[in-house]
DNA sequence: TGTTACGTTTACGTAAACGTAAACGTTGAC
DNA sequence: GTCAACGTTTACGTTTACGTAAACGTAACA
């Protein structure tokens, strides 16, 4: 049985390019919990390493540490209660429904974005041509 | 001539749903500049009006006000000197790059929670499966 | 066995993005 | 003209998400 692989918190810092610190911060809210060492380091496993994954992920767009909680918390629902299970889906279909928003709204600001650059072009290329025509002039 | 239409700044905050503290601020930061009243009063015009769009759809998706001031700077650039335009049209396809990344997380958020959602579907099937078969056993 | 890098907790500090309250002026309707 | 609704500036308070430093323990390696 092979050993499952572990990592450090510095490890885990480096390749996710974020501070220790903010790692703790994110033990401290609740959002991960690695096991420890003989000696106290926390020690995190594949799984803990998803979790951070999906953490950084949603900050990246904007989300706040308690909607990303609320978000993990999906995956760790008590399983045992039918009930239970069908609001998780419920509140995750929401969830859902939210992030489908903001892809269509990022698209928009990617529009937005063209636009600007469209016009940028176009000026730029008047200047060009206006430049053109005053050495066409001086021939 | 039609009078361009004009806003104030309770009338944004409410289409927008955001305070008039917050569109306050924005101004503080320099990310908008609406015309006074004799009175003092701010007031917005369509322009102000899709800036203010802009930055509150920046921030919807975890843009910083400093990140959104570059964004907005780049319509206002001074259009006058070519090489401005280009290293504009240059910073500009970074900032787009960028929200080109930021689509593709969202979409792999996206497909994260599709993926959550299916196992909590499959777990509930299990336990109604489960139940039917207890009233199978029971007739 | 000592040094060096890495880790720990505790705790105070900080920047961003507002909230909230005070004290006051402006507009528009009646 | 007066009253309510709306607006203004000033300024201090608050929350989030960490940064930073102190004082100390641990792991790995020569």
């Amino acid at each position: 049985m092979p050993e499952e692989r572990t990592w450090s918190i510095s490890q885990l810092a480096e390749e996710f390019d974020v501070s220790t610190r903010s790692i703790r911060f994110y033990e401290e809210k609740g959002l991960l919990s690695p096991e420890r060492s003989g000696g106290g380091y926390r020690i995190y496993n594949k799984r803990d390493r998803a979790r951070l994954k999906l953490i950084l992920r949603g900050k990246r767009f904007g989300m706040s540490l308690d909607e990303i909680e609320d978000i993990l918390g999906l995956g760790t629902v008590d399983m045992d209660e039918a009930e239970q299970i069908r609001k998780a889906i419920s509140y995750g279909e929401r969830i859902m429904a939210d992030v489908v928003d903001r892809i269509e709204e990022m698209k928009l600001m990617h529009q937005d974005l063209l636009e600007v650059g469209q016009k940028m072009h176009d000026r730029l290329a008047e200047l060009e041509a206006a430049e053109n025509e005053d050495e066409t002039a001086a021939d």
